[in-house]
RNA sequence: GUGGUUGUAGCUCAGUCGGUUAGAGCACCAGAUUGUGAUUCUGGGGGUCGUGGGUUCGAGCCCCAUCUUCCACCCCA
C-alpha cells in the first residue's frame, strides 16, 4: 500500500453527486434546445492523431495540446542527435497521439472520414470534454466540457442566425438575462487592416485591439507600434474604436470606411444578412437590452478571437456583472475540411462552456430547486418483520413512479431520520408493528415536522 | 510558457518576535431521548501544519525545491 495522498492532477475535478445532478440539468437544456434546431449527436475519440490537431489552433494553441507518450519504448524512435534538434522536433519522435483541445476539429476530422456516408448541409451537436495544457485560472481548467453545434456544407447565414437564437434561447432558459452576445466577422477585421493601409496584418492589429476594453487606446497604440504598424495607420485605425449607434448605424458608418475593400464590403453584407434573417425570426436578441442601454446582440469590431481557422463572422457571450471569461464562442470556418483534403465545404458552428456556465449559475443562485432530483420517500424500517413488510410496498411506489428508497438495515430512528433530512428527502414513511396492524402507514413531511396515517394508496396519490 | 499568490482538523479560518502539549466556529460521533431528523443541552474523536530538503539549541512561522490554489500576462470555454 502506497501512503502517499492520492491527489488528481492540475485543472482537473471531481464531481459530487449533487453537482453532478445540477449539470446535468445545464446539459439538458442544451441539449434539448440543440436538437430542436435539427442538430443530432456525434461523439468522437478522446484522443486523435496528433497530427490531426497540430498546426489548426495557432502556435500558441499547438502548445496547449496534451501530447500522448507513445507506449512501450517510445525512445525507439530517437536517435541522440534528436534531442540536441529541440523539443518540437523531438516531439514528433515520441508522440503520435493527442488529447483533443476542442470538438469542431474532431468534427471536421469526422466528416472528411465521412464525406461518403453524409447528407449535406449535416448538422450535428457534440458534449464532450475536451484538455488543454492552460494553466488554470478562476472558470479555466485543463478538463472541460464543450457543447457545440456546427453545420457544414452551406454558406447560408441562416446557420448564424441560428446560431444566435440557440444561445439565446438556452441562456434564457437557464435563468439568465444579462448577457451579452458578441459578432464581428473576420472581414471586417481584414477590411480595416486593409482600410488603413496595412493589409494582410491583421493579426497583429487583431491581437491587439481585442484588448481595448483591458489596456485602453493609449495601451493599444503601443501594442500596436511595438508591432511595427505605422503611426499614419493606427492614427487611421482609431476612429473604429469609437463607432457609436444602433446597428443599423454602425454598418452604414462602416461602409463608409471600408465599403472599398472587398474583404470589408463580404463582411458588411453577411452581417447585413445575418441581421435579417434574426429580423424575420422574431429574435428576441434584436429587442433584448442589457442594463447599460446596449443592444444583447453587439456588432463588436473589436471581437478578435484568436483560433486561426475562421473566415466568417464570429461570435463571443458574455455574461456581464460577473467576473468570468466568455461562455459560448464559435465562427464559420471555410477551409477546416480543407486542411484534410476535402475543400470547399463552409462550415459554422459554436460552443457552450458549460463549466463556465455552472460556475456563472452557482455565483447567481439560479439553479431552480427543480433541478436538483434525488429520493422522494424514504421508508424507515425496525426489525425484519417491518423491512419485509416495506419490500412490495417500496416496490409499489416505485411502480408509481415515486423516487423511494427503503433504508437496508434496521438502524436506530435517529439515524435513519438524520439519513433522510440530509439527502434532503421531503418525505419519511414509518412502518412499525401498529402500522403493520392497521395497515395505515406514518407518513412525515420531513419539511413541515408533520405525520399522518394513510393507506399506502392515499400515500401514492399524495406523493405522485 | 512568464511574473506573483495560496496551502494549518471533513469545511471556513485564528496562530504575536522563531520558544512548552497547535486553537475556534461549523460539521462528525455518542449520550440526554429503546418509535422521530432539522432546533436545545452534555460529552467525545479528529492534525507528520501540502510534500521533500535545509538553517537553528528549537520551525506552523525563516531559506530552497516541488505539488496545489488563486491572480496578472498569453490565450481561451
Amino acid at each position: 500500500m502506497s501512503k502517499e495522498k492520492p491527489t488528481i492532477p492540475k485543472g482537473t475535478r471531481d464531481f459530487g453527486p449533487a453537482v453532478v445532478v445540477k449539470r446535468n440539468y445545464v446539459f439538458g437544456v442544451i441539449k434539448k434546445t440543440f436538437e430542436k434546431f435539427g442538430y443530432l449527436p456525434l461523439e468522437t475519440p478522446a484522443m486523435e492523431q496528433l497530427s490531426v490537431l497540430t498546426g489548426k489552433y495557432g502556435e500558441e494553441g499547438d502548445q496547449l495540446i496534451f501530447k500522448i507518450l507513445n507506449s512501450g519504448d517510445f525512445l525507439s524512435k530517437t536517435k541522440t542527435e534528436d534531442i540536441a534538434e529541440g523539443h518540437k522536433h523531438l516531439t514528433r519522435k515520441i508522440s503520435e497521439k493527442a488529447l483533443r483541445y476542442d470538438l469542431t476539429v474532431p468534427f471536421a476530422r469526422f466528416v472528411v472520414m465521412n464525406r461518403n456516408e453524409i447528407t449535406f448541409p449535416f448538422k450535428r451537436y457534440q458534449i464532450q470534454p475536451v484538455w488543454r495544457a492552460d494553466r488554470p485560472q478562476r472558470g479555466r481548467y485543463r478538463e472541460f466540457y464543450q457543447c457545440d453545434a456546427d453545420v457544414v456544407g452551406t454558406n447560408s447565414l441562416l446557420c448564424e442566425a441560428e446560431i444566435v437564437q440557440m444561445i439565446n434561447e438556452v441562456l434564457t432558459e437557464l435563468g439568465l438575462t444579462d448577457f451579452t452576445i458578441k459578432i464581428n466577422h473576420r472581414g471586417i477585421l481584414a477590411g480595416i487592416a486593409e482600410a488603413i493601409g496595412e493589409k494582410g496584418r491583421e493579426s497583429d492589429i487583431c491581437v491587439a485591439i481585442d484588448k481595448l476594453d483591458k489596456i485602453g487606446q493609449e495601451g493599444v497604440r503601443k501594442d500596436l507600434l511595438e508591432r511595427g504598424i505605422s503611426e499614419a495607420a493606427v492614427n487611421r485605425l482609431e476612429p473604429f474604436y469609437t463607432l457609436q449607434g444602433s446597428t443599423a448605424e454602425l454598418l452604414d458608418q462602416l461602409q463608409i470606411l471600408l465599403g472599398e475593400t472587398a474583404e470589408g464590403q463580404r463582411g458588411l453584407q453577411d452581417l447585413r444578412d445575418v441581421w435579417q434573417y434574426l429580423s424575420h425570426l422574431n429574435s428576441q436578441a434584436l429587442e433584448a437590452q442589457i442594463a447599460s442601454g446596449a443592444p444583447r446582440l453587439l456588432l463588436d469590431v473589436t471581437l478578435a478571437r484568436g483560433l486561426s481557422y475562421y473566415t466568417g463572422c464570429i461570435f463571443e457571450v458574455k455574461v456581464n456583472n460577473v467576473n468570468m471569461g466568455s461562455i459560448s464562442g464559435g465562427g464559420r470556418y471555410d477551409n477546416l475540411t480543407g486542411m484534410f483534403g476535402l475543400p470547399g465545404v463552409s462550415g459554422v458552428g459554436f460552443s457552450f462552456g458549460v463549466d463556465r456556465i455552472y460556475d456563472v449559475l452557482d455565483e447567481l443562485q439560479l439553479f431552480p430547486s427543480s433541478s436538483q432530483v434525488g429520493t422522494k420517500v424514504l421508508l424507515v424500517q425496525f426489525d425484519k418483520a417491518s423491512e419485509l413488510y416495506a419490500l412490495p410496498v417500496l416496490q409499489q411506489l416505485r411502480d408509481a413512479g415515486i423516487a423511494a428508497e427503503l433504508y437496508p438495515e434496521p438502524a436506530k430512528l435517529k439515524k435513519q431520520m438524520g439519513y433522510a433530512d440530509q439527502k434532503n428527502i421531503p418525505y419519511v414513511i414509518l412502518i412499525g408493528s401498529e402500522e403493520m396492524a392497521t395497515g395505515k402507514l406514518k407518513l412525515r413531511n420531513m419539511q413541515q415536522g408533520e405525520q399522518q396515517d394513510l393507506t399506502l394508496e392515499e400515500i401514492i396519490t399524495k406523493l405522485s
